[in-house]
DNA sequence: CCCAATCTGTCAGTGTCTGCCACTTATGGC
DNA sequence: GCCATAAGTGGCAGACACTGACAGATTGGG
C-alpha cells in the first residue's frame, strides 16, 4: 500500500509488509479507542515489534494513517505532466486526481476507516495538511508552465491548492458513513462548484 | 494584537500584554535560529518567566507565532453575514477578507515577520491550515445559504476552502521580502485567479 | 486592611521522537 | 559453502513538549 513501485528483492517485500501491517493495525486502534488514547507502544505490542521499530517505519505517530506522501504526489504531479497541452487546466487537474483515486492502492473498506479516522483528530488533520503543501511544490511549476500573462506563479499556486482543496473535500464526504457516491463523482461535483459559468 | 474586543480590568491587560510580549519574543527567536532549534525554554528565559507559565499563555509552542484562530474567524464571519444577499457571492466574501487585513491588528513588520517564520517551516504552515478549517465550519454554513440547486453543502465547503486558499497564498505572498505589493492587492490577484471568465 | 481570586514557579510524570550501541539475520562475492 | 558486509532489530538514555498538582506570592475589591 505504501508504493507504487513493486518492491524488489525480498528485504524489500519484507519491509514493505511490516509496513503495512503496522499502518493496519495502528488504524484499528485509533478507530476504537481515539488517536490521543493510543500510544505507539501499544501500536508496537499489537504488531510484536517494539517501539523503536515503529519509529523507524514511521517517524512520526500521524504518519502511520497518512501514509507516504511524496510517493503519491509524485504520482499525481506525472499525471498532470503527461495530459495534453491544449487540454483545459481545470480538465487536467480533474483528471490527474481521478487517476489516483482510481489506482486500486488498498481495500476499500481500509481507506474508509483511514479517512474518519483521519478526519476526527486536529493532529492528523494537520499533518495532512503538510501533505497537501508538499504535493503544491511539486504541480505549482507545471500549473505555471500552462498559464500565460502575469502574475503566472501567484495564479498558479492559487489554482493548485483550491484544486487540492476540492481533492480533500471530495475524500473527507467520501469517508462519511452514510456517502453513498464514489469518490470520483464526489470529485467531479466539488470541481464544478468552481467552474459555475465553465 | 491577540484580542479584538478590547480587555476589560487590569488584570486582563497585564494578561494579554505578557502573552503579547512572549510572541513577539518568540518569533523573534524564531526567526533567527530556526523554529525547531528553539525550547521553550529558552523563549520563557528570554521572556523572564517559566515554561510553566509560557504553556498557560499558549498551549502548544505553534501557537505562539499563530495566535488567537477564533476571533478573526468569527470577524469574518460577521462581516460575511453583514453582506447585502444580492451581492455576488465571490464579492462578499472578498470584501470580508480585506475588512480583516484592513483591520490595525498590529503593527506591519512584526506581522511580516511572524508571516515569514509561519511559511518557514511545516509544523507551522500545518497548524495555520488548522486555523482555516476552523474559520471553514464558521463560513460554510452562511455560504450555503446563498447557495441554490443541489448538493449546497459540498458546493459551499468548496467555494469557502477555495477562498480561504486565496486568502492563505495572499498573506504568503504578502511576506516574501521582495513583496512591495499590499496584501489586499495580492488578495484580489489571488481571487482573479479562480474567475477567468467572470 | 483583609480575604479571596488569580498568577506564578517548582516538581514530578507521561508521551513522542532521536541517537547510540550491541546483537542477530540476510545478502552477495569468492 | 564461507565469510565479510550490509540491513534490521531491540534496548537504553536523553531531549523536548506538554500536563496535573501543590505551595507561595501578588493583587483587586470590599
Amino acid at each position: 500500500m505504501s508504493d507504487l513501485v513493486n518492491p524488489v528483492g525480498t528485504r524489500a517485500i519484507a519491509r514493505d509488509a511490516v509496513r503495512a501491517r503496522i499502518s493496519e493495525v495502528a488504524v484499528d486502534l485509533f478507530d476504537e479507542h481515539g488517536f490521543d488514547n493510543v500510544t505507539v507502544e501499544q501500536i508496537a505490542a499489537a504488531v510484536g515489534v517494539s517501539a523503536r521499530s515503529v519509529h523507524r517505519y514511521f517517524p512520526a505517530k500521524e504518519d502511520t494513517v497518512i501514509g507516504d506522501p511524496a510517493g503519491w504526489g509524485e504520482h499525481v504531479r506525472d499525471q498532470l505532466a503527461s495530459r495534453p497541452s491544449e487540454e483545459p487546466l481545470w480538465d487536467a487537474l480533474l483528471a490527474s486526481y481521478e487517476a489516483l483515486l482510481l489506482t486500486p492502492s488498498r481495500n476499500e473498506a481500509q481507506g474508509r476507516k483511514a479517512m474518519r479516522v483521519l478526519g476526527s483528530t486536529p493532529a492528523l488533520r494537520a499533518r495532512n495538511l503538510e501533505k497537501h503543501l508538499l504535493w503544491a511544490r511539486l504541480l505549482t511549476p507545471i500549473v505555471a508552465e500552462r498559464l500565460e500573462g502575469n502574475h503566472r506563479e501567484l495564479r498558479a499556486e492559487t489554482i493548485v491548492q483550491a484544486s487540492l482543496a476540492c481533492f480533500d473535500i471530495a475524500l473527507t464526504a467520501w469517508a462519511e458513513a452514510d456517502a453513498v457516491e464514489s469518490s470520483v463523482e464526489l470529485l467531479r461535483r466539488s470541481f464544478g462548484a468552481l467552474q459555475p459559468t465553465a
